[in-house]
DNA sequence: ACCGCCGGGTGCC
DNA sequence: ACCGCCGGGTGCC
């Protein structure tokens, strides 16, 4: 997303780090690239033209929806049509019918859609010349290996396609761009956002910190957006009615606002504390929140006396909303409490409710009540469907914290999310694209963007024609965010004034040398992992063993950090002779990938894998997920990163006495590490200087982290350690006892790279030291900013590890304009083969 | 629908 | 006329 590596400088970057070609393509995992080379969503993105007709739809008298000219049209099939049951229905964007198409051309189409040969988009061009029919262009869409089907299909029925050209289109004849135009204007797509003509807005008394000059901004926008009726983006007044410019409909009815957006603000500059100030500042008729207060302390009892209530002769329905429901990941829960505790001033009397724990209040009355009801993504899901309080309440606002975490439209928390009935609709996110524009959807649903809310007219109208490059579609992209998104970043400037003032940040590489022994074992582990990779590559079976190339990657990793990191080493799946041998392989590889404590991603949820399963082709998911991909292909399941068929029944787990092993790592035997000694370098340095100097020491292996408390303890550092094991509680402990000041607080904390998440508070520390390269982009800057952020006064010291491995360096020099490929050219470069 | 199609009325010019 | 032609009734799927 960034061109951080220049940012930076970090062009030398030369650790066995297969993953460092991300860098330059967004933040992709190697198993979404992976997978997306293999198994081609049936979605807008891999679609073809395969050409367009003239058809004829008909019946008009009989329905109610219009179309205007040039405004585009739905197809929908109708099996359960009593007069036809080949019947095409046709329907305007929001979603009234229109017609039919006719009864021949409807065979016709019947039989290209039932069998997902094609999708057929409408575009209605000539006006109406009667009320009883009229023509409407077909297009007919889908993947190159159908198009002669499709053609065929319709020749029978005496239909021909016209597939020369893109005459008559419709708005998006596709004029395309290069594809860097497109990447460019795709990561410029956030930038630029901060031009406010709000102006600046107070926040409500009872927040009792003062808003920095950009939080003031970004309360006017959140306030004006809630408030005003401004048309939505696209929209604009014709005479009497209401025309959408891309899909040229037309309404007598105001369209429905869009009352939030996303704050897409970078980390730090404080979507939080706007947050809160918004809810306590804009309630309803933008007045404050009518909040309890007691009388200060100096005054006589602590009475409490009601300040606002209105009762004013407004609709009813719009003021019985009063509660704002917040979502956000079980990792930044606690920050949301602090950060409530620390704005709103102590007398004020704000009625917040954490809907978290199996003892959480399900009561919806006493939820709609509340001034603010927190939870988070995993609880909202987990309720939903199972008579959800949360999707019986009509809010008067959600909020999204972290809103990126709900990209995947299928996952339950999508739906639970979406689910949701408010007034308002907010989403903070620092990225709110992490991979592809794909990733918007969701958000644009939540907001009830009409008509984008509807997947086809958005993959119709936005993210095919973004996809294939069309100049028209991105132009249109980026009207869309402009409308909905306010973005700033550390470094925006506002009236030549930087947006907010943060200490310097140093960056530095620190190569470190391996002994002779290390390396010895390190050229022992490449040779032998080449050897099997070559052996993929001749059989072609690379992307079938992909759990195995990972996990050679993984184990060259490994031995850069430390030679006890390394798992045993597993044999060829083939070589298993009986069921229990493979299944004790099978285990023995899941542990692999999972038990160094990297996080390894799902590539059905795209998150970190929960509740892990492998499948007899080796590939690791989360249990729900696989489930739910064999249930819904039933017979012919198949595993989607290599298409092997997969069953229920052979997903393979952790045997249950396997789940808390884990102290192998005890001190007796315990060695150093050419890493271990540079890091106990640096610290024991910094202790000499200021012994009140506290420090962050990352990696993405935890077993790693517990290799380096050894040496912590014998040097006498005192230190907390933060992984995605702990507790929420236990979390929230450690986090406050390494932030505080006392003398006797640790001043080293060993966190796993995924553990906290986002939005974790650390800015007690000013050192931060990453032992290993994270294979995201993202995910490092982070980690750095977990303490590089609001509230930081020291400078900040940042330093990363890295092995010198020469040889590895010149794998990534070139960028490769085709991610999908250059992935196995890279493992191919990488073992030198 | 200022169409097509149906079916009844009608029938040299 | 077992036709053609006329003109009224009618009309999505």
């Amino acid at each position: 997303m960034f061109s951080r590596r220049w940012r930076f400088g970090w062009d030398r970057y030369s650790e066995v780090d297969l993953f460092t070609d991300r860098h330059e393509t967004n933040t992709e995992s190697l198993s979404q690239a992976i997978r997306a080379a293999v198994s081609e969503e049936p979605d807008a993105d891999g679609s073809v033209l395969f050409g367009q007709m003239q058809g004829t739809v008909v019946g008009l008298r009989y329905y109610t929806g219009v179309v205007n000219q040039g405004e585009m049209v739905a197809l929908v099939r109708q099996p359960q049509n009593p007069y036809d049951r080949n019947a095409v229905m046709v329907a305007n964007v929001y979603g009234s019918q229109v017609g039919h198409i006719k009864r021949e051309l409807a065979a016709a189409m019947a039989h290209v859609m039932d069998n997902n040969l094609a999708k057929v988009e409408g575009v209605v061009h000539s006006r109406t010349k009667n009320q009883f029919t009229m023509p409407v262009m077909l297009s007919f869409w889908g993947k190159e290996e159908n198009k002669d089907a499709v053609i065929q299909g319709l020749a029978r029925h005496g239909y021909k396609l016209n597939t020369d050209g893109n005459k008559g289109a419709g708005p998006h004849t596709h004029t395309h761009t290069r594809t860097h135009t497109l990447k460019n204007a795709f990561d410029n797509l956030f930038e630029g956002l901060m031009e406010s003509k709000e102006g600046e807005k107070e926040a409500a008394e009872a927040v009792s910190t003062p808003l920095l000059p950009h939080q003031k901004q970004a309360l006017s926008w959140m306030c004006a957006c809630e408030n005003k009726s401004e048309l939505p983006p696209f929209w604009e007044k014709r005479g009497e009615l209401y025309y959408n410019r891309l899909t040229c409909f037309s309404a007598k009815e105001v369209p429905e606002r869009v009352r939030g957006g996303i704050l897409a603000d970078d980390m730090g500059l404080g979507k939080t504390l706007t947050t809160i100030a918004l809810i306590l500042t804009n309630f309803h008729k933008g007045k404050p929140l009518p909040v309890e207060k007691c009388v200060s302390a100096s005054e006589v009892m602590c009475g409490v006396m009601c300040v606002c209530v209105e009762t004013s002769s407004l609709s009813a329905e719009d003021l019985s909303a009063r509660a704002t429901l917040i979502i956000c990941p079980l990792s930044v829960l606690s920050n949301w409490l602090d950060q409530f505790e620390q704005h709103v001033r102590p007398n004020v009397k704000l009625n917040l409710y954490l809907y978290y724990g199996s003892e959480r209040n399900r009561s919806k009355k006493f939820l709609s009540s509340q001034d603010v009801v927190l939870t988070t993504y995993n609880v909202l899901s987990a309720d939903f469907g199972n008579k959800s309080p949360l999707h019986g309440i009509n809010w008067l606002r959600v909020v999204l914290d972290e809103g990126h975490v709900v990209r995947n439209p299928n996952t339950q928390m999508s739906k639970a999310v979406l689910d949701l009935k408010a007034q308002r609709r907010w989403i903070l996110s620092g990225t709110p694209i992490q991979n592809s524009v794909k990733d918007l959807w969701v958000l644009l649903a939540f907001l009830r963007l009409k008509p984008f809310d509807v997947k086809d007219w958005w993959n119709r109208v936005i993210q095919r024609p973004v996809t294939q490059g069309d100049r028209v579609g991105i132009q249109n992209l980026q009207t869309l965010v402009k409308c909905i998104t306010l973005r700033r970043t550390k470094t925006s400037e506002v009236n030549g004034r930087p947006l907010v003032s943060l200490p310097e940040k140093v960056v530095c590489v620190e190569q470190v040398k391996l002994t002779q022994e290390e390396r010895e074992q390190y050229e022992l582990a490449r040779t032998e992992g080449r050897n099997t990779i070559r052996r993929y590559m001749a059989e072609g079976t690379v992307l079938r063993n992909y759990a195995d190339v990972l996990a050679i990657l993984m184990r060259l990793r490994q031995l850069c950090c430390h030679p006890d990191l390394l798992a045993k080493i597993s044999s060829d799946l083939a070589a298993a002779a009986t069921p229990a041998e493979l299944r004790e392989r099978l285990i023995e590889k899941l542990r692999l990938v999972l038990a160094s404590g990297s996080d390894e991603e799902c590539s059905v949820c795209l998150d970190s894998v929960r509740l892990p399963v492998i499948t007899h082709c080796a590939h690791v998911y989360c249990r729900p997920c696989i489930a739910q991909v064999i249930s819904t292909e039933k017979e012919m399941a198949r595993c989607p990163l290599c298409r092997s068929e997969i069953k229920t029944n052979e997903l393979v787990e952790f045997p249950p006495e396997e789940m808390e092993e884990e102290d192998s790592a005890n001190s007796q035997n315990w060695r150093s590490s050419s890493k271990v000694d540079a890091l106990m370098g640096n610290l024991r340095r910094l202790q000499f200087e200021d012994r009140s100097i506290k420090s962050l020491v990352v990696s993405q292996f935890t077993r790693f982290l517990t290799i380096l408390e050894t040496p912590l303890r014998e040097h006498g550092f005192s230190f907390v350690r933060l992984d995605g094991t702990m507790s929420q509680k236990k979390r929230a402990q450690v986090i406050q006892e390494f932030q505080s000041s006392a003398p006797d607080s640790p001043v080293i904390m060993l966190l796993s790279l995924k553990a906290g998440g986002v939005g974790l508070n650390l800015t007690a520390a000013s050192h931060v030291f990453l032992m290993d390269p994270a294979w995201n982009p993202a995910a490092e800057e982070q980690c750095i900013d977990r303490c590089h952020r609001l509230g930081q006064t020291k400078k900040i010291f940042y330093v990363v590890f890295l092995q010198k491995q020469d040889l590895f360096e010149k794998a990534f020099g070139s960028k490769n304009a085709d991610k999908k490929t250059s992935r196995i050219d890279d493992i191919k470069a990488l073992m030198e083969l």
